[in-house]
DNA sequence: TTACAACCTGTAGCAACTACAGGTTCAAGT
DNA sequence: ACTTGAACCTGTAGTTGCTACAGGTTGTAA
């Protein structure tokens, strides 16, 4: 009813062509009928879960929580809980994440900012980036 | 003078010593002596340059940007203005970063939440993620 | 029928390391 | 002097999640 091609799947999903192409060799696809010639054909099926695959990953699951949700779904029975773990645990990886950026972001603004009042010959970032944190005696 | 081993290189760096070694490959460490069986052997201006790329590499910067900065500062003349330029650069990347992130957080969260009351047979994330039609608003 | 876009496979590349395998050297203890 | 064995050496392959070819085949519209 709807058989559509590679193309116009990627077109659909935002998805690059390349990309689908590696998430069936990755397993994350299955292998769709071919034509005669031997191009893939698509349904509405594969693009609801290459959908699904690619807003998981706009929120920062990685390919492998990807599969392992796609087997809950695949096994018939989605356990809710189990998927709301994962869900729960990735956003602790989120919210870690953001913690280090903003740590970095704290210190580049200042070390930036003491750039700009100081005019003399040595650059105060390079100084910065040499000289913090002692780990390295002398010299 | 204070020659000293990869090992103790590492250790003092805290970098691997596999990393190093990575390091020498693309020339951002530059091959150390010798000893007459082959080791590496290292001095504090190793140890200061590591420490230089560990610590730019710890607030984000990639290696070609450590590459850039220490091209600056091989130069001989540290041109202050660069390095600022590149570390607002820098910036600008991190709070992107960030800004990411929070939605990332945000729309976890929201979903996740979503789970806590419902028990019904199906999962509110499983279907938010099939179900959200196309793109995420502004990722 | 012919042009040419869209598709095919297979491989290599990117960042930034990390992890071996299989061999050699160094330093300490006897 | 000799023997361990930890530390070192090189070279290659693996990781994650794609992307980018090269070089060939198929589908389709004029």
């Amino acid at each position: 009813m709807s058989a559509i091609s590679i193309g116009e799947l990627s077109n659909r999903s935002a998805v690059n062509i390349e990309t689908i192409r590696y998430y069936e060799r990755i397993k994350v696809m299955p292998s769709p009928p071919r034509t005669a010639g031997g191009h893939r054909v698509y349904d509405d099926d594969h693009a609801k879960r290459l959908s699904f695959v690619r807003r998981s990953r706009e929120l920062g699951f990685s390919l492998k929580e990807v599969r392992q949700m796609l087997r809950l779904v695949d096994g018939g029975e989605v356990d809710c809980d189990q998927v709301r773990e994962m869900t729960l645990e990735h956003l602790l990886d989120v919210q870690a994440k953001i913690a280090d950026l903003k740590r970095m972001e704290k210190t580049l603004k200042e070390t930036a900012a003491r750039c700009a009042e100081n005019q003399t010959p040595d650059c105060p970032i390079i100084e910065a980036l040499f000289d913090h944190d002692g780990v390295i005696p002398s010299l």
